[in-house]
DNA sequence: ATAGTTATTCTCATAATGAGATTATCTGGA
DNA sequence: TCCAGATAATCTCATTATGAGAATAACTAT
């Protein structure tokens, strides 16, 4: 930086730009009981209060985005902001907001079986939504929360993602289920075992196994930890959607 | 909205969050003479003067994000918005920029081989630089290409990218050169032959045929166009990466 | 003990891939 | 004009991956 340029810089009115504000939002997923089910607040506060709508809020100073998205997180379910969190989009139709011009960075977070949220400063309730049957949600949130979900299944495919949503060690009917609930479809067991083991890097051995068998019968199965892969090679696709090709 | 809806909106002051701008930036690639490459603009204007940047810009009141982003393409560089563009990633670092917060929404552009681009209002220069050998780039502009260029090679695997960098029609060759350039590798000619052909919808035969061979030798190659297949499947993959596997 | 459930492993047909070779067609230069 | 080298388009063949179904064995609850 030269002398000129701290001159330029030292009589700079920032106020020069139109006001914009930049929110983060988050997509939080979990797995209970089966069930994909998305982490929602209820708002508190105008505009649309009452409305569920997507954790979230304006950045501040000298905040990071994820940091950012990461003390959302926090501050309005309670949840402790350890979860893995990546980038997901950004959102900025002019009127998407009442309020002012508002431009949107969504991240998209997923965590294992957790406890049940509870509401802080902005928020009147927060709570976990199943996935599908969710109300109609304030802003364009529905939009983001749908992009966030297409982004997760579709991460599923290529990355070890799915390991994030259980436990530390795990089966691999356990890991299945969370294949076969975020996908929304069911897998054939033998031929999803014999994938998940052939990827390498995918699952290593604990040599432990489970306590006991199923509630419902079956032998003890041998327990896994995640293992070291960054990227599934070869990938472990969806079955094939006709629709979405063309 | 209920009428206490509307009396908080028109008490509304949008000063109360602080001050933040949001910008476009654009990451536009081509390919001129079997190289892949970015274009660039010089900058005329503080904060670093004379130094190459991704083309951009703040957005304006009322302007949407792809509109910004197409916008500065052609206004920075006199290169016809028609291209594909899509969002790739928002940076957001508080002290990216030394004049004050900014959050810059990052697009991806991809076109057909194109003549060279001229300087806009606020760029010294505009041109097309080779995708290896850049130059040192502003602000945080080096990392958001490269972010641009992993989105881009990533793309070419499960979606028809490709045929946007050809002309209307194209032979098999041609996309394998796009392939190659791109990638950074050579291809097996006969195997990416036979998968082109064998993916529904990627290509369509024209019926056509080059007028006649090539400058080196070989017979007239047929001529595809685009076919309409939004998705390979099953997917065009690189060559394993074992290094960016683990 | 028994029926039903589940984990794990196999089999086998089909599809996809990687490497190499073949054939025919064209260009440019001898 | 003819030939060497280049390229387009096919084909072969071994290997790997996938999809569907079945077999086996270990467990639960009744």
């Amino acid at each position: 930086m030269d002398e000129n340029e701290s001159e330029f810089l030292a009589g700079y009115d920032p106020r020069a730009f139109p006001a914009v504000a930049v929110t983060v939002d988050v997509v939080a997923l979990t797995i209970l009981g089966g069930v994909l089910h998305v982490l929602l607040v209820e708002r508190g506060q105008y505009p649309h209060v009452g409305r569920w709508a997507l954790p979230g809020g304006f950045i501040r100073p000298g905040e990071d985005l994820p940091e950012a998205a990461k003390r959302e997180l926090a501050e309005e379910t309670g949840l402790a902001p350890r979860a893995h969190i990546e980038q997901l989009a950004s959102y900025g139709t002019p009127d998407r907001d009442p309020r002012m011009r508002v431009v949107s960075v969504s991240y998209l977070a997923f965590a294992p079986d957790l406890p049940d949220p509870k509401a802080g400063s902005d928020a009147a309730d927060a709570a976990w939504h199943p996935a599908n049957r969710l109300p109609e949600l304030a802003f364009d949130h529905s939009r983001i929360l749908a992009d966030g979900l297409e982004r997760a299944r579709s991460k599923l495919e290529y990355t070890p993602l799915a390991t994030t949503f259980v436990g530390e060690t795990f089966t691999i009917s356990e890991l299945r289920g969370v294949y076969e609930t975020v996908w929304g479809v069911s897998l054939h067991a033998g031929n999803f075992h014999r994938k998940v083991l052939s990827v390498p890097g995918f699952v290593e051995s604990t040599g432990e196994a489970t306590e006991s068998g199923g509630t419902r019968g079956g032998p003890r199965a041998k327990l896994y930890r995640a293992g070291d892969a960054r990227l599934l090679h070869p990938a472990l696709l969806r079955p094939a959607r006709e629709e979405e090709v063309r």
